[in-house]
DNA sequence: CTGCATCCCCGATGATACTG
DNA sequence: CAGTATCATCGGGGATGCAG
């Protein structure tokens, strides 16, 4: 089935297919703080593998969301910002963020949020714990 | 990984767990309009199936933004509603529906929404297609 | 540096059947 | 009516390599 001709019956299911999964939202949230470079979104998504983040930057900018700047040069250079269209999901990308935290808060008791050197080796130290 | 250890970088990761997935966000939308039995979420819900609406309202019961009642008595009776930590989400519930309508139109320039009716044959109609 | 293709695996999901 | 368990499948997504 073609995405061009996929049908909703309400307007949530439209909107998640737009940001939603496991990667958008978060690649959304760290262009909230300006334009990035490819490599730099790479960087501030651990985990996310190289196609994958292609991938998703391709079905954000196809739905209209990112724009893609490409500096035709060698070495390549692109960059990825919000669309001005993009910037109305800046509301509900603050909203996620706190209220996350917050729900962490609720459930846990503490934040459960790491700094980014301890949750590289906390990924390995999971990996130990199987 | 048990879910309690799991660790997350920005907050907006926590909230996809909970709000985010193929069902969730749909289950808790038609939750805003009030409290719901399983069947009638199951019939608000087309192609859902029976055992991922059971396991989906459980996690959300888990997350604490769902409350189950359960009416001791046979035939089964047990309603959803959201809890009031879960009212919290109605604002950006109603943002994806009016976000996710708006895109359509943007994008598409029709709303491509179907009735009850309409979208089940059109399930048919696209097997056909393949 | 960025993008694309290929291979492959595992986990999410669906179908089915059974219980209270 | 609501929930659980089992099994089979399908596709998302990771690893890798190559190209511009």
């Amino acid at each position: 089935m073609e995405k061009s001709q996929k049908k909703y019956r309400i307007g949530v299911e439209v909107t998640l297919d737009v940001i939603g999964g496991k990667w958008k939202s978060i690649i959304l949230y760290h262009l909230v703080g300006g334009t990035k470079r490819f490599n730099e979104l790479k960087r501030l998504t651990p985990n996310i593998s190289h196609k994958m983040l292609a991938q998703q930057l391709k079905e954000l900018e196809h739905d209209g969301v990112v724009l893609r700047h490409d500096y035709v040069e060698v070495p390549p250079k692109v960059e990825y910002e919000l669309s001005e269209y993009g910037q109305e999901l800046i509301g509900v990308l603050d909203f996620f963020c706190y209220w996350g935290e917050a729900h962490l808060d609720r459930v846990y008791g503490d934040k459960r949020l790491m700094l980014e050197g301890e949750f590289l080796d906390d990924q390995e130290a999971q990996k130990e714990a199987d």
